[in-house]
RNA sequence: UCCCGGGUAGCUCAGCCGGCAGAGCAGGUGGCUGUUAACCACCCUGUCGGGGGUUCGAAUCCCUCCCCGGGAGCCA
């Protein structure tokens, strides 16, 4: 099918000249004479409008058109004489492959709320606000494979299924191939997993990076691309069952290093939104008023906030604000604090270093002090959380101790120490989800509207 | 999981101190020679989330379950 994509048929180069679209209409207009339809084929942000004459060969089709209705219009590109569009094309055949019974297609030329739109996810990427999402989705996923391989790191494909279940980031999904209704049983009562298919429990994976980390150590820098699961009963805007997660791993780092990789790493997405996504991102600014292109222009351009555990506890208890949750050294950042530090104080991303041993992972690494760890949150407005990253506990007796302390169980560990009694060196890394990345990006509110099809507490319908 | 707020036409919502179920949009029909979520006229649309209870009478009051949204926790 000799088509032109409507991204590409928007410039001069064709003014004047024949043509052939495909796509979805999204609006008719009818007079007496002519008709307007509306066309977007998801190739861009922008329609093109058809106009069709009554004496076109194809107006008999217009009956079929309706909003929904997937069409091939053959015409001429032409400059338009009215305002709101500068091109339009003069229909002369038209041809349905399929309708769109208008008394029963769910998507109408009217506002639809994100909610509603969410019980149709098969349809909603045919909307604006779905098509710009899901095009700026692509331009961040492909920039970030840009930004790590001009650097030199190598794309590495960690597990999804795996058998580790002690890395303390939630809880998992059991993968088994057992009758549920049946599972062989022990004598204790308990189930025998010693029967099931890999001989021992199995888990979804929740993290990529303790292999990202083996990978590390003989490769260098590599990064991880790729879906992971959390079986948390988590109901908010920001948390997803299933999604994707990013995870570079670098040797011979520190977290200095971890943090100036994930700023760059952040600002270089921004960047790239701005210059490939210029026309999905002023589209979302002017429905929903989140987040401009010039504040995505700032975050690209200037340096962000580098602010220890400590002093943002400092500037926490200075606070006139009231808070909820008590702010004392020890205790975890809650929502709000985030929030304040972002919102208020910082007006923009910060990264906090340097938080309490205590409320951090077993294997981040220990700081001097004795009492915190290299560990790093970028935090942003409005979301919070958006990387969170360590330097890595890279000394075998201090790793072992930590591990005693938190009565993780080392038998299935022994693979992950070996990197430390074998060549080991200082490493670090991130993690950044992905959803939240380019919910942050596009400004959608709900995290369930940035992936096709969202994966939750009783949400698994697409 | 907890705390709030919701569930009424295809969609968004009003009606809620009990008394005939409504509006806007969408859709249909007709009109209109340049429309932009067109405009004008007319028309259609209901398991008031499910179940139980109180009452002469329940969308409205009570109980219960389900679902949705926002916030919190957990986290990315």
């Amino acid at each position: 099918m000799e088509r032109i994509l409507i991204k590409d048929i928007l410039s001069d180069a064709y003014l004047g000249k024949p043509v052939t679209v495909c796509g979805w209409v999204r609006s008719k207009r009818e007079s007496k004479g002519f008709a307007f339809l509306v066309l977007s084929d998801g190739s861009t942000q922008e329609t093109l409008q058809l106009v069709i004459n009554s004496g076109a060969p194809g107006f008999q089709q217009l009956l079929h058109c309706n909003t929904g209705a997937a069409i091939l219009a053959k015409g001429i590109l032409k400059e338009s004489p009215a305002k709101g569009q500068k091109f339009e094309m003069e229909v002369s055949e038209l041809e349905v492959f399929g309708e769109a019974d208008p008394e029963k297609y769910p998507l109408q030329k009217k506002g639809h709320t994100l909610e509603f739109l969410r019980e149709i996810a098969h349809l909603r990427p045919r909307t604006n606000t779905f098509g710009a999402v899901f095009r700026l989705r692509n331009i961040l996923a492909s920039a970030v494979h840009e930004f790590f391989q001009d650097r030199g790191f190598v794309w590495v494909h960690t597990p999804v299924i795996t058998s580790s279940d002690c890395e303390g980031a939630g809880e998992l999904f059991s993968v088994t191939s057992f009758d549920l209704e049946n599972p062989p049983g022990k004598d204790d009562g308990g189930i025998d997993f010693s029967q099931d298919f890999f001989g021992r429990r199995a888990f979804l994976t929740v993290s990529g990076q303790l292999e990202a980390e083996f990978l590390a150590m003989s490769l260098g820098n590599v990064y991880t691309f790729g879906p992971t699961f959390r079986a948390e009963n988590s109901n908010t805007t920001r948390h997803l069952s299933e999604f994707w997660m990013i995870e570079p791993e670098m040797a011979f780092a520190d977290l200095k290093d971890d943090m100036r990789l994930a700023e760059d790493f952040f600002r270089f997405l921004c960047r790239k939104a701005l210059e490939k996504g210029e026309k999905e991102l002023s589209f979302l600014e002017n429905h929903y008023k989140r987040i401009s292109p010039e504040e995505l222009r700032k975050l690209a351009d200037t340096s962000f906030v580098h602010m220890s555990y400590t002093d943002a506890i400092k500037e926490l208890q200075g606070a006139k604000e009231r808070f909820e949750f008590p702010v004392e050294w020890g205790s975890d950042l809650q929502s709000e604090h985030e929030r304040y530090l972002t919102d208020k104080v910082i007006k923009g991303p910060v990264i906090v270093f340097d938080y309490p041993k205590d409320i951090k992972a077993f294997y981040m690494r220990l700081n001097d002090d004795g009492r915190t760890v290299a560990a790093m949150d970028m935090l942003v407005p409005k979301i919070g959380e958006i990387i969170g990253g360590s330097q890595r506990e890279e000394r075998l007796s201090v790793l072992e101790e930590r591990l005693r302390h938190s009565g993780i169980p080392v038998e299935h560990l022994q693979w992950y120490l070996d990197l430390r009694r074998f060549g080991s060196a200082p490493h670090a890394g991130f993690g950044l989800g992905f959803e939240r990345l380019v919910q942050y990006i596009t400004g959608m509110v709900n995290i369930r509207d940035v992936i096709p099809c969202p994966r939750a507490p009783r949400e698994i319908g697409f």
